[in-house]
RNA sequence: GGGGACUUAGCUCAGUUGGUAGAGCACCUGCUUUGCAAGCAGGGGGUCAGGGGUUCGACCCCCCUAGUCUCCA
């Protein structure tokens, strides 16, 4: 049975039970402590721990997942992938224990002409906790399993708990039996290999209270709302159903891991090195595709870090399977082709994925090939000192800075007759990561405990008016004061006000929150900060200036509205600037992140180059176009299928409700999936004025710009700027840019005529000099003042002059001058006065010594300075007694 | 978030315990040749990423900032 198939079953299955088919969450998780959606349940964690009211009592999904905690394991067993479906059906204090192990049961062996798996009963295995006598005896009773194939496991398997205070519960799995091919028998308890887990039914029953971890801690008492949260790993049960022996072999990866072989020319199952590598690449392939397809790009931290590895680890795996060119084109057609069946926005996004995919194994390639000619130049270096191994060292600065991976320096470090020192690489390794982690544990902040906002969350979600009218009456629902209910706040006390409905608009989207003023009869209170702590919920952050508000208290929400102005300009600046942005590149360009607030506005984007000052001001002409032709700006509610389908832009990493917000501007022209405030036509943006363009990191950039009011005072500032420029320049701005590079030429010139002219003026002493030598010892020796020397430079050139104006002779040059004041000294030495033991460098310390300074040089020239020039001539005398 | 490396002519890069910034390619001029990266001679082109510091003197040593590459969390 395919993959997509078994997906579409379970999903129908689980809506034959009245559960509500949730999509799956982006990859992205929204929760900002987790890397990616790890887990089926992610999304699901507000209404299982009660933060949030559940909106369904039954729901399912499958849902994609990734983890790379065992990244180093992939290919090597059946089952580690990076990339996995998880199916689940979730009860938020709706059914219980009975039902979960009876959907369960029924799904799995029931019949495939009635809708079901069809597993064979005889096959099933399940384990469940201990203590549980009470789903012993609803197996018994459901599935009418014998003793025997029902194992008992402790709290480490089978107790599930997030480790932190909370929920926890039982859990109860099924296993499925491959053979005796596969391993011993005995269940579970004794071969996991031979018998796979396919299920994961967890029932959370209990609080837990604190404790060490996931075995030791209390259990405080029945939880009020018992859910159920279950996991089957669809991938295992494609490889069990499909007959395969893994994970890497089933329908949706098979074609990759067979393109790959095709690729390197290696057969799969010949092997096992070979074979491992192929799993790798097949299974590494498709972890991209889809996190390039939830909006990923790599970069050098958090979770583009992680899509960066599995790219690059996917090009090793390549290059160590012999294939040094550029395969990603053809693995990721190969991936996407198998996995559009379940994903068909995959077809639509795939251009935007492979450019990605390309851009970042190009740039592998590249260091790669610098990282080679690294490796050896070390390896020349080695052999040329006839050493047998490469230091760890070595092989950790070409891992660490150069990027080069450790097995490929392995591998031509082989093919050189060189070991390696594994165990210095590896403990330089785990330093680096002592190193990370104890950074990461210093600046870890405290967890917000967000618990208090959850009494008033219940009483139903804050309702947002702010679309419709700045000022709303309201009734205050909460006061939190350091975070703590209270009943009132008084004057001078900042206090976080949960208000029934209200006018302002909470930061998110990148839109930054209202300002304004919450007031009532002898009440105000000045609106520092509004957020959204848990979904529904708006929450304000308030200073109390005059009066004492109190919950229950009648108010009026007023949002400043020149505020609210400036806020919904930038706000469609950033729609109008995105749309121009994707005009001019192309679709690639996608925003990544933005912020705005009244005045300005900023856009990352991914993008892997510097946009050129032509490209920016394409930008913003097309944008400032779309400003003028007076686009009409809208906001209609629909599903988000109706959304993607009429092609709107929906941004990763935000989730996005069953009814999205469409706000379009000039109609099709921009389609985003947005939240924010707006302005009604495009017009009233005023202007966009594009200030900057930076890079946020690899394959990232960051464009700035003013909008309305503010655009056009920083153009005046420039102006301003521009005007007086042109006055110091005593011309007018149109002509300021000629007249600057008029001066610099002149000023160039100037220059060189000066050295021109300054070395003339020196060569005219040489005469006069060469009759000034004398005979010390037998060194012809100058020691000379040079009043009228300009720089050092000159100096220099007389000194070379001189010395070699007496052919083969023996000579020594000494010139003193005073420039700025102080006294330099400049010497130059030929050669055969060198073989008679005179060194400029020492001559000239004793004479910069004399004259309360220092210097230096080498044997042939050297020069110094002091701070006294009185010294002068004194310093001469000592110089011609030191070579006497 | 924490490390490491890099930034020098239009391009690719050298630059040796701190002492006159170089090469190849490209460009300009002339000659010689008119055939696949043509030869010869001459020439122009540098705020050595930016800013501070140490020093008589910094491309070089130290600090800060920016950009690029890279590893780890």
């Amino acid at each position: 049975m395919k993959t997509a198939e078994i997906k579409r079953r379970w999903l129908a299955f689980f809506e034959s039970k009245d559960h509500v088919i949730v999509p799956s969450a982006s990859l992205i998780s929204e929760d900002p402590t987790l890397l990616f959606t790890v887990a089926g349940m992610v999304p699901f964690i507000p209404y299982m721990s009660g933060l949030v009211p559940a909106p369904y009592g039954r729901a399912t999904s499958v849902q994609k997942c990734v983890r790379t905690l065992d990244i180093e394991e992939v290919g090597k067993t059946t089952r580690h992938g990076t990339f996995f479906q998880m199916n689940g059906n979730f009860s938020f204090g709706d059914y219980f224990k009975r039902e979960a192990i009876e959907y369960a049961w029924e799904f799995l062996t029931s019949s495939v002409d009635s809708g079901g798996l069809g597993l064979p009963k005889e096959k099933l295995w399940v384990t469940v906790y201990k203590d549980d006598d009470e789903s012993i005896a609803i197996w018994q009773d459901v599935a009418s399993l014998p003793l025997e194939r029902i194992q008992r496991r402790g709290m480490k398997d089978n107790y599930w708990s997030t480790g932190q205070p909370g929920p926890a519960g039982p859990c109860s799995e099924i296993y499925y039996d491959r053979g005796p091919d596969y391993g011993i028998e005995g269940g579970p308890e004794a071969d996991e290999d031979r018998y796979i887990e396919i299920w994961n039914l967890v029932f959370m029953q209990f609080e837990r209270g604190l404790g060490g971890g996931k075995e030791d801690f209390e259990i405080l008492g029945e939880l009020p709302k018992k859910n159920i949260d279950t996991g089957m790993g669809l991938e295992r049960v494609a490889f069990l159903m499909q007959g395969v022996e893994n994970l890497y072999e089933i329908d949706q990866v098979r074609p990759v891991l067979d393109k790959a072989a095709e690729l390197s020319g290696k057969t799969y199952g010949e092997n096992e090195a070979d074979d491992v590598r192929l799993r790798v690449v097949a299974d590494h392939i498709r972890s991209s595709l889809m996190l390039i397809g939830d909006g990923v790009s790599p970069s050098n931290d958090g979770r583009g870090y992680v899509l960066r590895r599995l790219l690059r680890r996917s090009v090793r795996a390549m290059r160590l399977l012999g294939v040094s060119e550029p395969t990603f084109s053809e693995l990721f057609t190969a991936s996407k082709n198998a996995m559009v069946d379940a994903y068909p926005e995959l077809e639509q996004e795939f251009p935007r994925i492979l450019n990605t995919a390309l851009a970042e194994e190009e740039a592998f390639l590249r260091t790669l090939v610098s990282g080679t000619a690294v490796l050896e130049s070390h390896i020349d270096d080695a052999k040329a000192s006839k050493a047998t191994e490469l230091s760890g060292d070595i092989c950790f600065l070409l891992h660490d800075t150069y990027g080069f991976p450790i097995d490929l320096t392995l591998e031509i470090a082989e093919e050189n007759g060189l070991s390696v020192n594994r165990a210095d690489f590896d403990s330089k390794m785990s330093e680096q990561r002592q190193r990370a982690k104890a950074d990461a544990k210093l600046k870890k902040a405290g967890g917000v405990d967000l618990s208090v906002f959850s009494e008033f969350r219940a009483k139903g979600e804050s309702v947002f008016t702010g679309y419709e009218e700045l000022q709303s009456e309201a009734k205050v629902i909460g006061l939190i004061l350091d975070g703590v209910s209270v009943s009132s706040a008084a004057s001078g006390s900042v206090v976080d006000v949960i208000l029934n409905r209200t006018s302002f608009y909470a930061e998110s989207g990148g839109q930054s929150p209202d300002a304004g003023e919450i007031i009532a009869d002898g009440l105000v209170l000045e609106v520092l900060d509004v957020q959204k702590p848990v979904k529904g919920l708006i929450s304000h952050r308030a200073l109390v200036k005059k009066g004492q508000i109190a919950v229950g208290d009648n108010v009026l929400t007023v949002v400043d509205s020149s505020w609210r102005l400036g806020a919904a300009q930038a706000h469609s600046a950033t729609h109008v600037v995105h749309a121009a942005l994707r005009q001019v590149l192309g679709p690639t360009a996608l925003q990544s992140g933005s912020y705005n607030k009244p005045g300005y506005m900023r856009l990352d984007f991914s993008w892997n180059q510097a946009l050129s000052q032509a490209t920016k001001s394409e930008i913003e002409e097309v944008s400032n176009l779309a400003i003028r032709q007076d686009l009409a700006v809208s906001a209609q509610f629909m599903s988000l299928p109706e959304a993607k389908a009429w092609g709107a832009v929906a941004l990763f990493g935000e989730t996005y409700d069953e009814s999205v917000r469409v706000v379009q501007i000039g109609g099709p022209w921009s389609r985003e999936l947005c939240g924010g405030t707006h302005v009604s036509r495009s017009s009233q943006i005023g202007l966009v004025s594009v200030t900057n363009e930076s890079s946020v990191g690899s394959g990232s950039r960051r464009l700035e710009a003013n909008v309305g009011l503010d655009a056009i005072a920083s153009f005046n500032q420039d102006r301003l700027l521009l005007h007086s420029i042109a006055e110091q320049l005593k011309t007018n701005p149109r002509n300021s840019l000629e007249k600057v590079s008029q001066i610099l030429t002149e000023l160039k010139e100037s220059q060189r005529l000066l050295a021109q002219f300054e070395a003339q003026q020196l060569r005219s002493l040489v005469p006069d000099l060469v009759k000034k030598f004398k005979m010390v010892g037998n060194i012809n020796f100058l020691g000379q003042i040079i009043p009228k020397a300009a720089s050092t430079d000159s100096l220099r050139e007389l000194v070379i002059t001189l010395r070699e104006s007496m052919g083969n002779q023996a000579v020594v040059v000494a010139l003193c001058s005073v420039i700025d004041d102080k006294p330099f000294v400049t010497i130059g030495v030929n050669s055969a006065a060198q073989e008679l033991g005179a060194k400029a460098g020492s001559l000239v310390k004793l004479a910069s010594g004399i004259l309360g300074g220092g210097g230096g040089g080498k044997n042939d020239f050297a020069q110094g300075a002091g701070t006294d020039s009185s010294k002068i001539s004194e310093a001469l005398l000592e110089l011609e007694k030191a070579l006497g």
